[in-house]
DNA sequence: ATCGCTTTTTGCCAAATGGCAAATGATTTC
DNA sequence: GAAATCATTTGCCATTTGGCAAAAAGCGAT
């Protein structure tokens, strides 16, 4: 819980009476290897913050190939924004790739949250816009590199990610087969 | 004005006295073809709302090449968050592709607007949400796709834009160069 | 230790894309 | 409207990456 709490005073102040609100709405959960956090085609009714583990957003393209968005690890949130806010199927799975310990809030909860503690909606859209740039950020260069130059990026970004999941999931991520990553991943020895 | 009043209230709702007041807060101007609305290396002061034109905001890489990180079209805020949130030099360009109409916001006038409105700093967070999801969404799906698809895709996203500007932007944007992109296009017809 | 299953590596060849330079086409300027 | 400038297309060949299948390596269960 201590993890939560820290990640959020990053981001405002909350009084101890508030935070003590928090942690009562929060429940404690694991997630083990392969189980879904959410799934495509269900509306997500979660938020949830990692503490321990590693999550991919993942999702089918036209062509059944298996597509992962992008890489939650721990000391993040994680909610389909889309789906939560609007109350509408997402379009993408959140899948624990190593068995993960969760805090999470149910939307009622998170509702609660809203309405009694002041300010806290703007802490929120503050951790909100941090991680969306962050995605862009990530993402964006990846384009216009080579396959290589990715692989490096992605060590960059996810230096403590990049040994703890399958070289499918980098692979798919970085938009390279895997046997073209795990040769680049012999040419950098 | 009146787009920038109407693009405003589909996030959230302003009184008459409001819409006023922001209206005098705004100024318009305009920005030439190549000219830019902001530099790498220096501080954004602005936030601006696209009347009419196309713009886009680009880096250089380490290898010197121009890289177009996406492009802003009419009817949308165009502003460098991080850097005007924290009055940081801003590491990328934001550049008018075409003769742009904006309105402008001064820093200073921005945050009376903040101070002024209620529940303005809530409608901005939900702007800003949306167009850095909307930026996600199309930038992930490129990287897993072959040069041709992300031309397609790209005409999907942008079909306002794709007649209006220079293949080398669309080319910089996809990750491919001018010349295959010439050559995709001709495969296309 | 062995079997069975999954992940990663490798070989071979085909297809896609890049690099460079020249040619063509389009646009602006005087 | 001709010249100059800039953008796009094309040709040629090198390089990168993909596709497929088999081999090797890693890992857990018995």
């Amino acid at each position: 819980m201590k993890e939560l709490i820290a990640y959020i005073l990053r981001f405002g102040n909350l009084n101890p009476q508030q935070i003590d609100f928090v942690a009562e709405k929060a429940k404690e959960i694991v997630i083990h290897k392969d189980e879904y956090f959410s799934e495509a085609g269900k509306t997500s009714r979660q938020v949830g913050f990692i503490v321990e583990g590693i999550t991919r957003v993942c999702y089918y393209n036209n062509k059944g190939e298996e597509i992962t968005k992008y890489f939650i690890e721990e000391n993040n949130l994680v909610v389909d924004l889309e789906s939560f806010d609007n109350e509408i199927p997402s379009t993408a799975y959140v899948q624990a790739i190593t068995d993960c310990r969760l805090i999470v809030f149910s939307k009622k909860d998170w509702q609660e949250l809203l309405n009694t503690i002041v300010g806290w909606d703007a802490i929120v859209h503050k951790i909100i816009s941090k991680a969306l740039m962050l995605k862009v950020e990530r993402r964006s260069p990846l384009v216009s590199e080579d396959a290589t130059t990715r692989y490096l990026k992605f060590i960059e970004i996810y230096p403590t990610v990049v040994n703890r999941i399958p070289l499918s999931y980098i692979a798919s991520y970085l938009g390279i087969t895997q046997s073209s990553l795990s040769r680049i991943r012999k040419n950098i020895r």
